[in-house]
DNA sequence: GACTTAATAT
DNA sequence: TATATTAAGT
């Protein structure tokens, strides 16, 4: 059924990506990661983007595949979504002891995460609980009726239950996914903030749980074989640019309130799928493949809103003869 | 209800 | 076979 769907999606990379490439043989340092960039390289600059308030998917095709006009953004509803999520994380911040550090936060920054867990060894933290409640899911705080729930399934127009389809987590995607969990740090970086903070729209928790469980175990062989070439399974996650600060365990760093640009997620019944021509839009949104999944390009998330703080982390780069222990580098 | 881990499905 | 999804246990 999906026999070719490496093909497929090779559709819409550059003709010189090569997504399966004998990685294992030898991977030389950084000829994934080059291609990669040159991959992101070629996406259309921020001239060229398609504006926020232009739907993703051309009237034609939405009404081709009945789906519901989306609500239209315009900066104005960005910016009053992006007030709207660093209050409530505020209002979070407030019920969990504040420290000096997030006291000398400029207001758009968030609660500092290992902060208000500081005194729990587990990962499990009450203050995350406490923000649960206080902060809305993203369709709420974009007021965006037309996103889907997030459940794994949705009706239809006529009732019919949809499966939502599978997620494919491109390099734009999961290089917000690292994101996200750098400014974490791996210990406080569980589902639903991950998700929270990736800010797109139909990501579900459990789409984030499962990404986040083959990333540890990514992180898991790169810390047992330290100076092993990569496996070529983890094409995706070394393709990330930088050496996963995720494997430090704390980023003692505020995370900021990263600038709204959601991505809506449309279903689309699979019957309906086949010969369609994909619609592309890179500021944001579906790649739909003409088949049974989604790519979605999500721009990199605008940190700076709130992150005028400078890591008080050294330098997390790993060096190949480093190994990590419990998230501790050890010199050899 | 959220999290992690293991198993299963595609 | 890779990896997304679901199930089970905490």
């Amino acid at each position: 059924m999906d026999e070719d769907s490496g093909e497929r999606e090779l559709e819409h990379l550059p003709p010189d990506y090569d997504g399966d490439s004998g990685v294992a043989g030898g991977r030389k340092m950084h000829g994934e990661d080059v291609r990669v960039l040159e991959w992101v390289e070629g996406l259309p600059s921020g001239d060229d983007l398609v504006p926020l308030s232009q739907p993703l998917v051309s009237p034609e095709l939405a009404s081709a595949f009945s789906i519901p006009p989306p609500d239209l953004k315009t900066m104005l509803d960005i910016h009053r979504a992006t007030q709207h999520t660093a209050s409530n994380l505020r209002r979070h911040q407030n019920l969990s002891k504040s420290s000096s550090i997030v006291s000398h936060l400029k207001p758009l920054a968030a609660a500092d995460p290992k902060d208000s867990c500081s005194s729990q060894k587990s990962t499990r933290c009450p203050g995350n609980d406490a923000g649960s409640s206080a902060v809305e899911t993203m369709a709420e705080i974009d007021g965006d009726s037309t996103s889907l729930p997030a459940e794994n399934s949705a009706e239809d127009n006529s009732g019919r239950m949809l499966k939502r389809p599978r997620l494919v987590w491109t390099p734009q995607l999961h290089k917000r996914f690292i994101d996200v969990v750098d400014h974490l740090g791996i210990k406080n970086a569980v589902p639903k903030t991950i998700m929270q903070l990736m800010n797109v729209d139909g990501l579900t928790r459990e789409n984030v749980a499962s990404h986040l469980q083959k990333y540890r175990l990514y992180l898991k062989r790169l810390q047992g074989l330290s100076n092993e070439v990569p496996s070529p399974s983890d094409h995706l996650f070394a393709s990330t640019p930088v050496p996963p600060q995720s494997l430090h365990e704390q980023q003692v760093m505020p995370y900021a309130v990263p600038t709204l640009i959601p991505m809506q997620v449309y279903s689309i019944p699979h019957h309906h799928a086949h010969g369609v021509v994909p619609v592309s839009n890179p500021q944001g949104g579906q790649l739909y493949n003409g088949f049974d999944s989604f790519q979605t390009y999500a721009p990199p998330i605008d940190w700076s809103g709130g992150s005028k703080f400078t890591s008080i982390v050294s330098n997390p780069y790993v060096s190949p003869n480093d190994t990590i222990r419990n998230g501790e580098r050890q010199k050899q």
